[in-house]
DNA sequence: ATGATGAACTGACATAGAGCAGGATGCCGC
DNA sequence: GCGGCATCCTGCTCTATGTCAGTTCATCAT
């Protein structure tokens, strides 16, 4: 019963074809439950950890902080998603991580994620492409900052957003729920607050989407992703190489 | 003998203690060493890619079009360093790569990778640690096309890439060859070539750092680094829970 | 020498987006 | 009900950066 998987199974099952017993040791990263207030700080830049999180209900984002105040958000997180993924590896973390909504998340301790590897090869190449996926996503933002407008930006943001939700069953080709104020919009996409006010109104007005009361309106999607140059090739990749647990 | 070993071993080595079996199994991804010409372009976009690459020798860099034309350079490769690793796990690459110099690279099998996963988990950990070094760098330098001006920009880039050589043995704290054009520099940071240029000058009147003839030398470290908001902590981390091999 | 090419460089002008300053609206605690 | 706070929204000004349209310089083939 695929319903009954979890988002993170479910997600890295469309890629890589998962044994039983793989099965078996991926569900050992979905012992400890844990609940999160809105704003909770899950992962803290330069500190060490020795758990990541999978994402199992709301929103979480990745950030950088600079020393001036100004934040840098680097991705969100939807349900299936991992937090903190990284840090585990590294000697201190170098991004945070806090609760968008209220959440709920598995803690995987460091250690049963790198014991895997050895009990599950397979595992280990599902996690390294579920890695490889988030930096798809990474580079795909970092061409959105470095050479696109501030509507171009908005546009393909949004698509990617649309597209990544209905990968996990959430919205439609109509829109989706979104609970980011413009504050994170601004903070994700390299603007101020005041200019995605401004971008916002102009796609509004022009009929290409509308963002209201915590709502993301696809007006005229056609036209939208001809603004954004929108590709979601990315979102959707993976396979290749692996032939299937029996064979 | 250290300086026998290849740069991706020395890099791998550095973050987790590889056994003797490791290293042999590692050994396999260098039997077919390549040299390619100034701009031959080793991924492209969009292809299919059964191999990715270990740079023995020059510099590459990877990077997407933009359906105007215009190219974000999203990183660039130094010895030791993999080209195209991200590309393997999916069916389609999701960016092209190329060389910015002569180069000499060894050609890895992607089964070569992955079935090095079922024999030697530590180095399934060693490549995702490989892996997420290289995203820590993307994220980085999305910081930096998000949030920071052209100024800042240029150096905090340029006082990365001395880090990253000097990891490899290439350059000092005065400075190192660099073989990149302006038009290099403006694709990788999100400017104009003109803009580029007039920022070069800017911090070379300033007596921060000087770009030219092929050199990058650094005039005043201490002030470029507080102007870049420069924390080079991310190149130098790992290994904080791998036990030695024999334990 | 001659022309062809590509990189580096520059000035004049245009514009996207930031910064500032403030108003409107809705929600929550009391 | 009322004050406080976060969010949303707007007009004005200013500056960082892009665009255009070149010039200079070094290199290379003929």
């Amino acid at each position: 019963m695929l319903t009954l998987l979890s988002p993170l199974t479910r997600k890295l099952s469309a890629y890589v074809a998962l044994s039983p017993g793989d099965l078996d040791i991926l569900a050992r990263f979905h012992k400890r439950r844990r609940s999160f207030r809105l704003g909770h700080e899950l992962v803290h830049e330069g500190q060490s950890h020795g758990s990541a999180f999978v994402l199992a209900k709301g929103w979480a984002c990745s950030y950088k902080m600079l020393p001036d105040g100004e934040r840098q958000i680097v991705d969100f997180q939807v349900p299936g998603d991992f937090i903190g993924l990284r840090s585990i590896l590294f000697r201190t973390s170098d991004h945070s991580a806090e609760a968008v909504t209220r959440i709920e998340a598995s803690e995987v301790l460091a250690s049963d994620i790198l014991d895997s590897f050895a009990q599950a090869p397979r595992l280990a190449t599902a996690v390294l492409w579920a890695a490889s996926r988030d930096e798809a996503m990474v580079v795909e933002h970092l061409v959105n900052l470095g050479r696109r407008s501030a509507d171009e930006r908005m546009a393909h943001f949004m698509l990617e957003l649309g597209a990544r939700l209905r990968l996990v069953g959430v919205g439609d080709a109509t829109g989706f729920d979104c609970p980011l104020t413009q504050y994170h919009l601004a903070d994700v996409l390299g603007l101020s607050a005041v200019h995605v006010n401004r971008v916002l109104r102009h796609l509004r007005e022009e009929g290409l989407m509308t963002f209201q009361k915590g709502r993301v309106s696809f007006d005229d999607i056609a036209r939208l992703k001809q603004l954004a140059a929108f590709d979601p090739e990315y979102l959707d990749q993976g396979r290749p190489f692996l032939p299937a647990p029996g064979a």
